[in-house]
DNA sequence: ATGGTCGGTATCCGA
């Protein structure tokens, strides 16, 4: 079983993308961030033809939006709050069956938060703590069973998650409140399941700015993008992959996929 | 220290 999250900055212009993540990763479900498709638009059809008979989605009109794409059937998790009270579709949550015993799956778009690293003055940093709170709040309040989490959490906790932790300390994405909030999420009975893989030692990225000219030879990468398991589900990991090639595909997302394998 | 580039129903705003 092999699971993917990525955020895909627009389905709908990088449908071409989308195929060829599935001729490259053969992912059984993958979870999408950033659709910026309302409901109503979403290319059901065109996902369909890729594979994906179990669709899920939550979007809205030029922001957000998050899908899950699966070949294998899916049951929609329905009791999830409205994060802050928004309605803003950055939250989407299935189960499905792995090893004939019952999953559930959390696919997560945390806000981005603005540029300025202080709650007073910047209220889009405001509402990115108390997104990531809520949701502390929420698990905290779950059995932690048998449950995976996904997403574009736009936060990069562990010093090698940067190319400079010295330099993004004051920089939105690796500030301490951040980074702290980060660990007390996963500290709910979350594993860091990329870091299962990776030692906290070594540099790992998800994610590449558009705005440096040439973004390999500067490497100025941050780890955004996660994949957590409850404890339970550590000894299904199997293998995990950062599709880094896709940030030189054309036109695509600043955001490269990342796949999860899983035993069943 | 600065500015750099994307996408959306768009000529700014969010990332």
């Amino acid at each position: 079983m092999r699971i993917v999250t990525w955020n895909i900055n627009s389905l709908r212009l990088r449908l071409k993308l989308l195929e060829r993540l599935g001729e490259e990763l053969r992912p059984d479900i993958v979870c999408l961030q950033e659709t910026k498709v309302p409901d109503e638009l979403f290319p059901d059809e065109a996902v369909r033809a890729l594979g994906y008979a179990h669709i899920q989605h939550r979007g809205m009109k030029s922001y957000n939006g998050v899908a899950i794409l699966s070949r294998v059937p899916l049951t929609p998790l329905d009791d999830t709050p409205d994060w802050c009270a928004r309605s803003d579709c950055r939250h989407i949550a299935a189960s499905f069956a792995l090893g004939g015993a019952s999953v559930e799956l959390h696919n997560f778009y945390v806000p981005a938060g603005g540029d300025v690293p202080d709650p007073e003055a910047n209220p889009k940093f405001a509402h990115k703590l108390a997104f990531v709170d809520e949701a502390t709040s929420w698990f905290t309040g779950r059995p932690s069973r048998r449950t995976i989490l996904v997403g574009d959490l736009n936060i990069a906790p562990l010093e090698q998650d940067v190319w400079s932790h010295r330099q993004l300390l004051d920089v939105v994405s690796h500030t301490p409140p951040e980074t702290t909030r980060l660990q007390a999420w996963l500290a709910c009975g979350f594993v860091d399941a990329m870091r299962h893989f990776v030692p906290p030692e070594e540099k790992l990225y998800t994610w590449w700015s558009y705005r440096n000219r040439d973004w390999k030879a500067s490497n100025r990468g941050r780890r955004l993008d996660h994949v957590w398991v409850t404890s339970d589900l550590t000894a299904s990991l199997q293998n995990m992959t950062v599709l880094r090639d896709a940030r030189d595909w054309p036109t695509t997302s600043d955001h490269v996929p990342v796949a999860m394998d899983f035993s069943a």
